[in-house]
DNA sequence: TGTACATCAGTGAACGCGCGTTCACTGATGTAC
DNA sequence: TGTACATCAGTGAACGCGCGTTCACTGATGTAC
């Protein structure tokens, strides 16, 4: 009556990709098999077949939860923002708020971004290209006092600089990740790098396009 | 006499790791059969075994093959320099001509960076590290004309510009080959956008550590 | 140079196991009247 | 409200297959004398 049965299996449905994302802790998508996804989610082998038509299909839809969740965290961080400086520290503080809260996440986009399932890559580099095309709007938006007059740039040049930065994002994020977790030490320095890194590029901006002489 | 069966040993080994990146075009490491690499080479699956304990192992070799050798290719890169600019439109051509004559071993090192196999995660974490410690020793040694003044540089912070041109590089391999064969203008974008964006971070270098004001 | 022995890269049979997918099924949920 | 039928998420048996690894072996290459 009150759509028990549809409930139910959207509730088994998201066992299944959080289960997959929990065994890929230490796996790439490709070598991680169907029934083991089910043994661990307490239903028959053949029952996927009733959610996803195979393991890449939930691969596909991991990306889109995982990636969708992200963009909605990073819109929540450009919020109290002062100086450029001031963003560049808060943005990398919350992302390894996120880092450290969405291991799973993070890890999955990071190694299978360049792995052995095409599907897979195509879902993220889609996601990633429209983080990047928000980004851009984003900078656009807000005027920064010590920022770059990014409104008098070429469309293509904001683009450019968007995709080095969720790039730079991504690295970070696996860097925090391949960190030691019993050495607090290794993330600060690995989060010290990033920042300095980030304000390079910020400092580029700065002065972009860069003079003749 | 002629340490024939030494010579005919080093071949198979050498064959072995051929087939294997061969192999990997469209899977990573972790899932790709021992038997399938031993069957593909002409070998019994138990004479793997003479040269390798298991598959990671040979993935480990692998990275040491592939990264050491592009090490030695980036070095004969950093001869013929005239100004930053060219420095970067030449570098980016040597790499676009590398990672077209060596689609397997960049392809390869991208998707195993983050993959599955821990001990391959670490070798490649140490060549990618042993080539900024290289980049950075070599970005001290010339005098460009308009580059920054990077001898009076702090040494973490000449650390950090090296490791980020190095991942920028690798980024960059993997966009190329994600570009399809068969449309020569996709690698012609990705190759622009990657020199505008070595273009911004040479000039975020130039300016360093940046003002106050 | 010839002979007797050692080494060891590659062989081939055998093993137990988990895999993806098929198929006909069950029984709770949902719908029509 | 009750009844008869439809739907469909999950079941369970079965299949053929390729996997990693063991073991005792062969025979060409290498060494000692």
């Amino acid at each position: 009556m009150a759509h028990i049965r549809q409930q139910q299996k959207a509730q088994t449905r998201q066992a299944l990709l959080d289960t997959a994302l929990r065994l890929l802790e230490e796996r790439s998508l490709d070598s991680l098999p169907l029934r083991e996804i089910t043994r661990e989610v307490g239903i028959v082998p053949t029952a996927f077949y009733r959610h996803f038509p195979d393991v890449p299909s939930l691969g596909v839809a991991l990306v889109e939860q995982c990636l969708g969740g992200l963009r909605e965290a990073v819109r929540a961080v450009r919020d109290g923002i002062a100086d450029s400086d001031a963003v560049i520290g808060r943005s990398l503080e919350v992302l390894a708020r996120q880092v450290h809260t969405h291991r799973d996440q993070f890890r999955f986009i990071a190694r299978e971004r360049h792995g052995g399932v095409a599907a897979v890559r195509r879902a993220i580099r889609e996601q990633l290209d429209l983080s990047a095309a928000e980004l851009a709007t984003d900078l656009l938006t807000y005027r920064l006092p010590h920022a770059a007059r990014l409104d008098a740039w070429q469309p293509q040049d904001l683009r450019m600089l968007a995709e080095l930065i969720v790039n730079h994002m991504v690295l970070t994020a696996a860097a925090l990740l391949e960190a030691p977790a019993d050495d607090p030490g290794a993330a600060a320095d690995t989060l010290d790098l990033a920042t300095r890194q980030l304000r390079l590029i910020a400092l580029g901006s700065r002065h972009w396009p860069g003079t003749n002489g």
